[in-house]
Formats: structure tokens, C-alpha cells, sequence
DNA sequence: TTCTCCATGTAATACGTTACATGATTGT
DNA sequence: ACAATCATGTAACGTATTACATGGAGAA
């Protein structure tokens, strides 16, 4: 089932947005575990005008300066948002190129696999760094949004990951490099 | 791109197999980063047939009774196969349900929350198990094949992946729990 | 003025899942 | 005899990415 719909109710519950600004958030703040093209949100965005899911807020609209519009939730949105927050969760679709490489590799292409263990912790430090730097802004304003707190749940999981996988690339990395393996 | 066919060229490279093996084989011991299905499969092995990326290997198909049709990669396969490995990689599409939802989480949907932390849990503590009982079964035969260490390699990696999260989510339930949040 | 980034959008294409059809084999 | 699982395949559908078109605003 298609899930656009969802992270854009759920990010417009929190701050007007435009398809622009949507597509930016989800692609920085929520990269490590989602992303969205503007192939799916524009079109989504009409789609959900017309069902009466969303609304344009007119307001904010000239403070920006720019044809930017913005959008609101109405409380149908809200409801649609609500009942799919409280349904049971589809399998996860997980995907990852490096970590395939990683499973299929032999000794035949041992060097290969270095270049891309190399690759591969420097992805998660990025993303790391990311996400620390993140926190610690959310965290000065931690008493401001009721949410951020779970954000920051959130965060704290992504940067135990990232850095799993930093420690693991590393390791993996100098036995190769003392030839241990 | 489609990554399908050097999944398979990988998995033939060490044992060959019809396109029902390649699929339980990737649904169950790679699932954790991995999943192709039958509509991708066979179309896919078709196709490579066609291109000359692997063959039917007739040896074994009588041993196995039934109508199984076995393949085996080709030189031309084995070639792609390296320039894939070689090649660098795409970046990841991830996409986790549960995940996005303790993004957007707020007080409003607390108790919903809890019960995906709760699936969440569960659902990783038994990949866990099932990578530690796959692991272990590999140590047996680490010397036998010599591509066993990159996988275990892998799977060491995917073990700390679960554990970290069964750890965050019970420590989230607890503070829950506990009305600390 | 030209370049870059902001901003919205669409059409073509590629990718992936689901549901179905078909039939053999194995275990109970 | 029956159910379950092995085994191969396809058509319809749904989803996602890509490349392109368009134009305004601000900076160099």
C-alpha cells in the first residue's frame, strides 16, 4: 500500500507546508528510513485536494513571497491519519546494494568488497553526523513541540544504527586490511 | 536498476539451482536486506537464458525427481556478475513502516504507539534468532566453502542491527511504561 | 545576463507484487 | 484420498523513478 499520503498528513499536522518543502524534509530529516520523489508527492497532493484530505492555506501564502503554496490538514485528514497510525504495520521493504555485495562476495573480489566497505562507513558517518547534529538542535526546543521528543526516539535509534554499521565496516575493514580473512 | 539478475548470478556461482531455490534462498536467509518474487524470478531467468548469462545444468536435474529445472551461470554470466561487483554502488531504498510512524508520532497516538513498539520488538527478536541459528549452522562448514566467512561477516552485522533495535524498543516500552515520557 | 536554486508539474518508463492457473509429488 | 508443498509461469495492477517542461527570484 502506498504510504505518501500518511508522512505528508502527518508532517502538515505539525507546520504548513509545500510539495516543495515536504519533499525536502522527508529526504534530509527522515532519510534514513524513508524517501519520496516529486513524481509521487505532487500528484498526491491534488489527489488529496480533492478527496478533501488537505487545504490550502492562504495565509502564510504571501509571507513568503514566491507562487509557494501551502498546505493545511483538515480534520478529515486527520481522521484518515489517525486510523492508519493505529493499524497494524506492513512488512518492511528493505533494499540495500552494499549489503547484498557484502553477502555475494568471495574471494575473487576481495578488493572490490574493500572499496566498498570504504564506501559504505563513510554513507554512515555522513549520516551520522546527520542525525546527531539534528538531535541537538531538536533538543533546544524539546519543551516547543509535544512531538519532538519522539523524534528524538527516533533519532536516538538512527544513530545507534549508523554507528553499528561504522564499527562493523571499520573492523571489517582492518581484517582485510591484516589479512586476517 | 534492476538488481534481480545479479542476485541470482551471485547465488549460481556456488551451487545451482531452479528458480523456486532462488527464491526460498533469498526470502529466508537474505531477508533482512533482500526479497524478489516469483513474477520477478522466472520472467528474469527467461530473459537471462536468452542473453546467455546462465544455462540449464542437466546433471542434476534427475537426481531431484521432480521437473525441477536447475541453471548454472555461463562465462558471459560470471563476467556481468564481476562488473556489478566492481561498479559502485546505488543508494539504498529503505522504506520502513514502523519506522516512519514513531517519526511522527505525538501524544495523540501514544497507545498506538506502544503496540507497534511492541511488534516491532518481536519482529526482531525473531530475525535474531533466526540469524544466530543461521550463523551457528555456518560455523560447521566455515572451511568448506570459501565464500561462509563473507557471509558470516554479514550476518555478524545483521545480528547487531536486531539486537540494537530490540534493545531500543524495550528501553522505549519501559519508559513508556513508566510514564516517562 | 546568465547561472543557480526555488517551485510545480507530467508523461514515459521501469520496477515489483498479487492473484491466479496449472500440475506433479510427498506425507498422512 | 487428501492436504500440503514443490514448481513454474503470466497478466493485471499498483507503485516509484526519471527525464523533461516551465517559469520566477536572487546572486554574481
Amino acid at each position: 500500500m502506498k504510504k505518501t499520503r500518511y508522512v505528508i498528513l502527518g508532517l502538515l499536522r505539525d507546520e504548513n507546508m509545500s510539495g516543495y518543502d515536504i519533499r525536502n524534509c522527508i529526504n534530509t530529516r527522515m532519510s534514513f528510513f524513508w524517501k519520496e520523489s516529486y513524481g509521487q508527492i505532487y500528484p498526491e497532493l491534488n489527489e488529496m485536494l480533492k478527496e478533501g484530505l488537505i487545504k490550502e492555506s492562504n495565509e502564510k501564502a504571501q509571507v513568503d513571497g514566491r507562487g509557494k503554496i501551502k498546505y493545511t490538514t483538515t480534520d478529515k485528514g486527520k481522521e484518515i491519519f489517525c486510523e492508519w497510525m493505529a493499524a497494524t504495520n506492513e512488512k518492511d521493504t528493505v533494499r540495500s546494494e552494499a549489503l547484498l555485495k557484502f553477502f555475494l562476495a568471495d574471494d575473487a573480489n576481495k578488493s572490490d568488497i574493500e572499496k566498498h566497505l570504504k564506501d559504505f562507513y563513510q554513507q554512515n558517518k555522513e549520516r551520522l553526523d546527520l542525525y546527531l547534529s539534528f538531535a541537538d538542535s531538536l533538543k533546544q526546543f524539546a519543551e516547543a513541540h509535544n512531538n519532538h521528543k519522539y523524534i528524538l526516539k527516533m533519532l536516538e535509534l538512527g544513530i545507534k544504527q549508523q554507528k553499528v554499521n561504522c564499527e562493523w565496516s571499520k573492523e571489517y575493514m582492518e581484517e582485510l586490511g591484516r589479512g586476517l580473512l
